[in-house]
RNA sequence: GGUCUCGUGGCCGAGUGGCUAGGCAGAGCUCUGCAAAAGCUUGUACAGCGGUUCGAAUCCGCUCGAGACCUCCA
């Protein structure tokens, strides 16, 4: 490795060296959706996003045990007490973990889609109700926390005695603290800032469980705390998530596992930038966002067509993790024209002709990927590098450039690599019979130029018509004719 | 109102105190029976106004604009 890995630290707001706790193990947290709903696409960005961290640091060699969680309780509403999950079971009267399967499944086939490498573990929050109980308690006895109407707080005050709450989002606690807006009503918390580490159930809600407090549930918070201890430890590599559960939710997480083990959880916070859709950001609420099903079919006001997963991936991944994104139709088009260029040249390498000199730098090239890798996950530059290759691969092709057949092979495996392994590009358009489809059009454009040899200029427009409507390309050059699948 | 991020050429989107991002679209040329593909060349870009500097799109300040979060029993 030429360079070392650096990585955006949210907490320190630094660049900062990427080096693991125990290498070459790394322990990676990113919370993982609440299934109550169909996801939308914003959620497969961040979910993407960490897809290519996951995979380029398997590609450097590291041990990754990749822990994504699904919240299948706990997740209250904003203007009730209720949960995501028990309203949408109400509503559809079903049972809660009905709609948690129906999402889940629905959320594992869409990742899949996208070429999502699966976590190494996938732990629910209601599977883990021991462990949770267990932090509550623990965070009490410590007198860290109090006991309120058959809910337990997080006592915020208490723990800033000795912690700085506030220090991953950069809040002021005094400020956070000083925030006496009326709470409409009845609290149970001493103090605004608290947060709910175990609710209490009211008679009629669905989902509740025993616990030294009476029946109730966990707070939203707790899940992350016990499941990534539980799993990474009580101090772990780098633990991810959307740039919208900085505060509260990590927050939470870090007073929650400093209160709860005493040791400071997370070495690096990573969070993914939001979407946004023609400029506007993209409403959470359900029904607003675009899923990446109406992405997928082209089922939307405002897409001229469907795009595949690969497109959407790779329209992603030429923007850098923490910026935002902006989506349209437009840039959809763009992405899957310049993904459709880069395959095709993938294809072309091994069928490269090759020469006793090369003109072009693999070195180079390969250091360059790198870098921009190594450069907080850079892909948008990793990716305007492999244009470089794209473009040497049209010029060989064309006698301009040469390669000799060791370069070739290195470009080849470097340029899979990046594209397949790192990116997670898979070649659409390339099936399990590409062999037999191969000869098939060798025979069928032989026949085609000896049309063309004839002058039988009618004949051959039409096998190339036809061939186009059936989805192959046919391209005339230089060395003879070739073509592309769509 | 508070905290933070951002404002780059037709669109998307990188980046750095002085040197080409890249993709797509547009224009011209080469190749070609035609077409497609590919290659080459090309465009007024860095919100506005000041300041620092030999030099800033890149640093500082202000203005305008956009976005995220602000514990509301998340």
């Amino acid at each position: 490795m030429q360079t070392a890995l650096n990585v955006y630290n949210s907490k320190s707001r630094q660049v900062e060296k990427f080096e693991p706790l125990n290498p070459p193990f790394v322990g990676l947290y990113v919370c993982g959706p609440t299934v109550y709903s169909e996801v939308h696409i914003g959620n497969v960005r961040t979910f993407s996003s960490f897809d290519l961290i996951y995979r380029y640091l398997l590609h450097l060699g590291y041990k990754v045990r990749y822990v994504r969680n699904i919240t299948d309780v706990g997740h209250l509403l904003d203007d009730t007490s209720e949960d995501r999950i028990s309203k949408k079971a109400r509503l559809e009267n079903i049972e809660p973990m009905e709609v948690v399967q129906r999402y889940t499944v629905d959320f594992h086939r869409t990742m899949e889609k996208f070429n999502a490498l699966p976590p190494s573990i996938e732990p629910t929050a209601t599977g883990h109700l021991i462990e949770q109980i267990e932090l509550v308690q623990t965070i009490l006895d410590k007198g860290l926390a109090y006991e309120s109407n058959g809910s337990v707080y997080f006592d915020v005050e208490a723990y800033s005695k000795n912690e700085n709450y506030g220090e991953l989002s950069g809040r002021n606690v005094d400020e956070l603290m000083a925030n006496t807006r009326s709470l409409d009503g009845q609290s149970d918390k001493r103090h605004p800032a608290d947060f709910a580490l175990w609710k209490k159930a009211e008679p009629q809600h669905i989902m509740k469980w025993d616990s030294p407090w009476g029946k109730g549930f966990p707070g939203w918070h707790l899940e992350c705390s016990v499941m990534s201890t539980k799993y990474l430890g009580r101090s772990f590599d780098i633990h991810g998530g959307g740039m919208d559960l900085k505060f509260p939710h990590h927050e939470c997480e870090i007073a929650q596992n400093k209160a709860g083990f005493d040791e400071e959880p997370v070495k690096y916070w990573l969070h993914t930038n939001m979407l946004t859709f023609n400029g506007r950001k993209m409403a959470k609420s359900e029904g607003t966002g675009i899923t990446p099903r109406e992405l997928m079919e082209g089922d939307h006001p405002l897409l001229s067509q469907a795009y595949s997963p690969m497109t959407i991936r790779f329209f992603m991944l030429q923007a850098h993790y923490r910026s935002t994104l902006d989506f349209s139709n437009e840039a959809l088009q763009a992405a899957e024209k310049g993904l459709k260029r880069l395959m095709t040249s993938i294809q072309d390498l091994s069928k490269l002709p090759t020469s006793d000199v090369s003109t072009v730098q693999i070195e180079d090239l390969s250091e360059k990927l790198y870098a921009a890798m190594n450069d907080d996950f850079n892909s948008p530059i990793a990716i305007a590098h492999l244009f470089e290759a794209v473009k040497w691969v049209n010029l060989i092709k064309d006698g301009k450039e040469t390669i000799t057949p060791n370069d070739r092979d290195s470009l080849a495996t470097l340029m899979h690599a990046f594209v397949f392994d790192v990116m997670g590009l898979t070649d659409e358009t390339s099936g399990d019979d590409t062999e037999k489809i191969d000869g098939l059009m060798e025979f069928v454009l032989q026949l085609r130029q000896e049309a063309k040899d004839n002058k039988n200029y009618g004949l051959s427009d039409t096998i190339r018509d036809r061939l186009k409507e059936l989805g192959f390309e046919i391209k005339d050059g230089k060395e003879g004719t070739t073509y592309t699948m769509h």
